[in-house]
DNA sequence: CCGATTTACTTGGACATCAAAATAGTTCGG
DNA sequence: CCGAACTATTTTGATGTCCAAGTAAATCGG
């Protein structure tokens, strides 16, 4: 899984070499990206077995959260910053799997409610269990890297 | 855009009345989710209008780097560290768009070479610089941040 | 109270990514 | 030199994401 050589000192030493400029910020960006995909990866292979991924992990986990166990959907795409159609997807895949339902909106015709089933609570407890354990695949990143990655966060 | 209320604030302190652990790496992973997401949108704004992404920048970044401005395209994936199929639609595209071809390797009849054209190579360029003009969306994410991002990866 | 606007969600289309299977070419052991 | 094993790429199929357009319901102004 190692590679034999550092991608990022790779890139800046050949973006400087062509003259480009904002290195800080390029390597920056390429590292975020690289981290991002490892740590998707490995949070993805222990949620898998679940019938999970994160982007579902968070729905339930954002339901779960809540007082009801319910909120519209729009609430949700509002809260993990995912575009409408997407929720429209994911709340598709969960309801599919029997972790949510979709209910009316009592009072608002325009709205629906997805509303975490029990199987949903379990599942995500689970996942949360199994990413846990795992430390978010991040063990090998270092205490310093994560606490400065949380602030600076607009 | 900004929002009315912090995310990874309210994800912590849900987590934890939840008593589910790891919350330090579980808020790393969240926000790294968040930055790369803010990110990765921002620079795809400024790239569109080459008809780039990010992964296509990458690629034509690659190439621009090396000697002959070709390489294997098992190498690319394996420097950009994407799947072989990835490599190919990307290929494709930039292919489709002029900005490289695709040749035989001179002695290995089982590999594919994608070789930089001219379009190419300035697209690469005003892409870096139009990257850079917006410091890669990381204007507002402070400095320490951006340097700490940066250390701590495998 | 009605028409225009806004809001909420869904649908269809374009892309990107990965896994697994198919294809084609190379290499290696006997 | 031949077949087995390996390597490089493409194809196919499943997911996931966004945008733009469509549908339906609520709201606002006159």
């Amino acid at each position: 899984m190692a590679l034999d050589f550092d991608p990022i000192a790779e890139a800046r030493s050949n973006w400087s070499e062509r003259g480009w400029g904002s290195i800080d910020a390029m390597s920056a960006a390429t590292s975020i990206t690289r981290v991002h995909q490892i740590v998707l990866s490995r949070v993805n292979v222990v949620l898998a077995p679940l019938s999970l991924n994160f982007s579902r992990f968070e729905v339930l986990a954002l339901l779960s959260f809540s007082r009801e166990g319910q909120l519209p959907l729009g609430k949700i795409g509002e809260r993990l910053q995912v575009h409408p159609a997407s929720v429209t997807n994911t709340i598709d895949r969960l309801e599919k799997d029997g972790f949510v339902v979709r209910i009316a909106h009592p009072t608002d015709g325009r709205t629906t409610l997805a509303c975490i089933t029990s199987a949903g609570s379990a599942a995500a407890e689970g996942g949360a269990e199994a990413m846990a354990a795992i430390d978010f695949g991040l063990a090998d990143v270092g205490k310093r890297t994560l606490n400065t990655v949380d602030s600076g966060l607009t």
